[in-house]
DNA sequence: CACCAGGCCGTGC
DNA sequence: GCACGGCATGGT
């Protein structure tokens, strides 16, 4: 087993991607629709190669974590490679704003309701995910409409300060996870998945409730520092394998 | 009918 | 600092 593009793409760490059922993926990103079968398809194309982190050694990190300890390895050798996308940090936000107590279904539901409404048509039945100046008019009555519930005021909260997404960048880890903190509706597992999926932070080890109960059945008393420097890998691994086992 | 989902906020101690 | 209830919605 090499590549795991499903677990990559409908994973949980990105909602823009749907199954064609042919065997391929597709997704509005950068202002088109991508398609893609297999990794090779993104070799071709500058930004997918950028967006799937083609320069990085993945398989390097494998060997490297599965030698950590026996659980790791089991979670590694389980599937296949999983890969850390370079998302665009305004989607990440809202995305990951939106998977608070959530299910993966009903965000990628979500998120596609938010694209329809703001975003804009590609292709028939295609939409943009839609910037924070294409939502700079959303009201919370139109989101609660669209779905989005409690979550609602938080959106309008991250439209108000946008800004702090470019200010993250040259923040050291610690501090960017407390910056993003200043948007309402983000805490510290929100803030490591955006920090991980978009800023390329590979020191992020989100814990929600899947990640807890590994932690507490096999890794106590330790913490998120003990996977360095693989933290976001090896959360990856343990939460695609300990969902997969129920 | 419960209970849960890639949590966080506000409040109280 | 930590514990707790509440929260919109849809699936099981």
């Amino acid at each position: 087993m090499d590549e795991n593009l499903r677990e990559t793409l409908l994973g949980g760490q990105t909602f823009s991607w749907r199954d064609d059922g042919d065997g391929s993926f597709s997704a509005v990103l950068d202002g088109r629709v991508c398609r893609i079968g297999s990794l090779a398809d993104a070799a071709s194309d500058p930004f997918l190669s950028d967006y799937f982190d083609l320069s990085y050694d993945y398989e390097k990190a494998r060997e490297e974590i599965a030698a950590k300890d026996p659980v790791l390895r089991e979670a590694v050798e389980s599937t296949g490679t999983i890969r850390l996308l370079k998302q665009d940090h305004w989607t990440a936000t809202i995305s990951f704003i939106l998977s608070q107590n959530n299910n993966i279904k009903r965000i990628t539901g979500l998120y596609d309701r938010l694209s329809r409404r703001y975003g804009h048509e590609v292709e028939p039945g295609r939409y943009t995910f839609p910037t924070s100046f294409d939502m700079a008019q959303a009201t919370e009555e139109e989101l609660r409409a669209l779905g989005t519930g409690f979550r609602a005021p938080f959106i309008l909260d991250a439209i108000s300060k946008a800004d702090i997404l470019d200010e993250v960048e040259a923040l050291a880890f610690d501090e960017a996870m407390e910056r993003l903190q200043a948007i309402k509706g983000i805490g510290p597992k929100v803030a490591s998945c955006i920090l991980i999926f978009s800023y390329q932070r590979r020191e992020g080890f989100p814990l929600d409730v899947w990640m807890k109960r590994v932690m507490r059945e096999f890794y106590p008393g330790k913490d998120p520092s003990y996977f360095h420097p693989y933290e976001a890998l090896s959360q990856q691994y343990l939460f695609s394998w300990i969902r997969s086992r129920g």
